[in-house]
DNA sequence: AGAAAACAGTTGGATATAAAACTAATCTGC
DNA sequence: GCAGATTAGTTTTATATCCAACTGTTTTCT
């Protein structure tokens, strides 16, 4: 009984385990060039290695960019923070809860709008974001790297295309 | 009593409401040029117009890739899918599940491995991944409209690399 | 002014995902 | 051949996210 398959009885080329495919070869077919597979899949490699970085720091990407848009726009209302981060208000919630919760940003009401927060850093805030940014840079930097000097302003360009244009 | 902040009493250039910000203007800072932002942005917005077209071929975007690489790699396992999907393993299970019971795909045990699944399309999956594969083509189109026929090819290049090297 | 529409934020329900702990099967080294 | 390590898949737990429904506030229309 053949126990392991990594000798092929037909007759195509003998690729390893038919089911393990451990460091096989997958065959991603069209996948393999379209656009938003690869997309998917870079962006999924990018924010991981954030990730990582962001970690050593105490934080999450995710609340990255949330910082840096409330720090560079005191006084913004979490409705127009959801838009420019591109994710749902309600989303937002449990995020800015959790932020207030550890001081690093404040919830003011408006007298002119009772309905509307305004968001702004503390200082310790202020000072989390800034060791995010000193993060960001150096994973910028290594991105930058792997997209090459050259093709980086043409590739984000493209990028800004794609966000204005898709959705 | 100022009712409304469109009007500001200080010297700055009026920019509307100053929380509201609808239509206006926010300070990205240095998110606006860096490649992780835009490229977290680009993912969500091509996502998002893939979603509303595999919606009415009745799957989500999740599901195309996991057909496709099911499809062209017959009797692969789900430890094998789930690496060149680029999700852990255990993200799997409920998708796959799912796909089972709505008669999409098979899920054979092996004599050789008794651990191990061997996964398939049933005709109805491939019968849908024939019709996910047409929506992703037009979409596709789309994309590669808005890149650019010039560029596109150095931009997928690009994307493979961050994909190799960024994780 | 008063009713209707629009808006800000929250809540609840659903899905997607990851990480860690777990079970069962297989492989490895001796 | 057997103990220990490895592997395949599932379960559990936690987070992130969306959408739709909801509450209270403001704006708009007449």
């Amino acid at each position: 009984m053949a126990r392991r398959e990594t000798k092929q009885k037909n007759g195509r080329p003998a690729r390893g385990k038919l089911n393990g495919r451990g460091a096989e070869a997958v065959d991603y077919g069209p996948l393999a060039d379209w656009v938003g597979f690869n997309l998917r899949m870079a962006q999924a490699a990018a924010f991981q290695a954030f990730s990582r970085r962001a970690q050593e720091v105490g934080t999450r990407p995710g609340r990255f960019a949330t910082l840096m848009l409330i720090g560079r726009n005191p006084g913004i209302s979490q409705t127009a923070l959801s838009r420019a981060n591109g994710r749902d208000k309600s989303s937002l919630t449990p995020v800015l809860n959790d932020l207030a919760r550890r001081g690093l940003i404040r919830r003011t009401r408006t007298r002119a709008d009772q309905r509307a927060y305004r968001l702004s850093l503390t200082p310790a805030g202020k000072s989390l974001l800034a060791q995010l940014v000193r993060c960001a840079r150096s994973h910028e930097r290594n991105l930058d790297r792997i997209i090459g000097a050259r093709e980086q302003k043409s590739f984000v360009r493209i990028l800004k295309r794609i966000i204005a244009e898709a959705g």
